[in-house]
DNA sequence: CGATATCTGTAGCGAACACTACAGATATGG
DNA sequence: CCATATCTGTAGTGTTCGCTACAGATATCG
């Protein structure tokens, strides 16, 4: 069955990937309806129609990120067989995509709202969920390498990931804040220098507090 | 000479501090005037007469942080001797003071306002210098050490201090979304893994990543 | 063609925002 | 005691916010 009424007049998924790209640079509370229906080219009332509301607007232009501009890494998080590579890739693709100039600089489920303490917003609570999202699929990658053999049965994968999932989301502020990218480079890089470290396992860690 | 005129009836410091908390809690965009009044205990003229104005309040309630809460560690990041030791305690100092249950969680220099990117508005400026003053003390509380001989020439201090903030600056996220403080310890620890082998140079870090 | 359904543009809704005019209150300086 | 200066509380200001009522336009269905 055809739709009947009067046909759309506007593209819905170009409106939302410029909707998209404005929540991106200018955060969720940050962007304003008139600026909403300015850049996607349409009315407040066209919008309501297709999107219900600032925040369901909002919500798909978060899943559209997802899928299109910062899910790549993130699915090659489980497709490149060995864990330390992935690891390693997701940092450098992160930090090459965070300081490329075509985008805006930075992960939009880090940066795209206020960091509200309380926060029973939809909104915040869809972005942690997608934070949160990421931390488990770092630790699940890990954890897959320790029942693979890769890494050793003692292998803290729950701080592995919060580790380098802390890293990537620092690498968010740092990008916002103008670094280069050989600047995140040398942070992606960084982390990596004490994988092996990571692998000695737990004794390691702890002789490594104990000298402090 | 002393003051004339009717006396304040408040506590300007006691406003103050409680004026930061909010904003800490809230951030600057999220917290409204009139939280801040009933906050202080105090009416909107008392506030305008007192900081001038809501910026100016919130900048004043930034510089109390940075003397009080934020400031502490790093203060010692200068006066530790050690530069190992000096980074291990800034890293861990902060995985125990953004997990305080007496305060809110993260820090507020990183995310006290939204992260726009234009942003010309001023309060945003001040806190991207802020940041950027941090990272400058890491880089130079690395430098001194080379010049001092615990370093060694080649060490990469600007690369270093990059990854050291963002690891921290991430913490500040992961807080927020609740992280424990041995989870916040563990991404402590695991940054002073590849410590090690950022003191071994250059060359370490060139094969580190040639072997991806 | 008529009935129906959906979209578009105008125009404006009530609420919340940061901020302030003003009058009364309360101190000091002479 | 009077003049002056500052603070306090009431009661607003104009602006911007997200959102929508309504009428006209444009499509399909029968």
């Amino acid at each position: 069955m055809a739709e009947r009424g009067r046909p759309r007049g506007f593209d819905r998924t170009e409106a939302l990937e410029r909707a998209m790209r404005l929540f991106w640079t200018k955060t969720y509370e940050g962007t304003s309806l008139a600026e909403l229906t300015e850049a996607m080219g349409i009315n407040a009332p066209s919008l309501y129609a297709a999107f219900g509301s600032k925040e369901g607007l909002f919500r798909e232009a978060l899943a559209h990120y997802s899928d299109r501009a910062g899910g790549g890494f993130w699915k090659e998080l489980d497709e490149i067989p060995d864990a330390r590579t992935a690891v390693e890739h997701l940092l450098l693709a992160t930090a090459a995509a965070f300081s490329d100039p075509a985008d805006p600089p930075g992960c939009l489920i880090v940066l795209g709202a206020q960091h509200g303490c309380d926060d029973g917003d939809a909104v915040h609570r869809e972005l942690r969920a997608r934070r949160r999202e990421n931390l488990d699929q770092l630790a699940n990658r890990l954890r897959r390498a320790v029942t693979e053999g890769e890494l050793p049965a003692d292998f803290d994968a729950a701080g592995a990931a919060a580790f380098y999932l802390s890293v990537q989301t620092g690498m968010s502020v740092l990008a916002r804040d103008g670094a280069r990218r050989e600047a995140l480079e040398a942070v992606a890089r960084g982390a990596m220098l004490g994988w092996d470290r990571w692998v000695a396992g737990g004794a390691a860690v702890k002789s490594s507090l104990r000298s402090s």
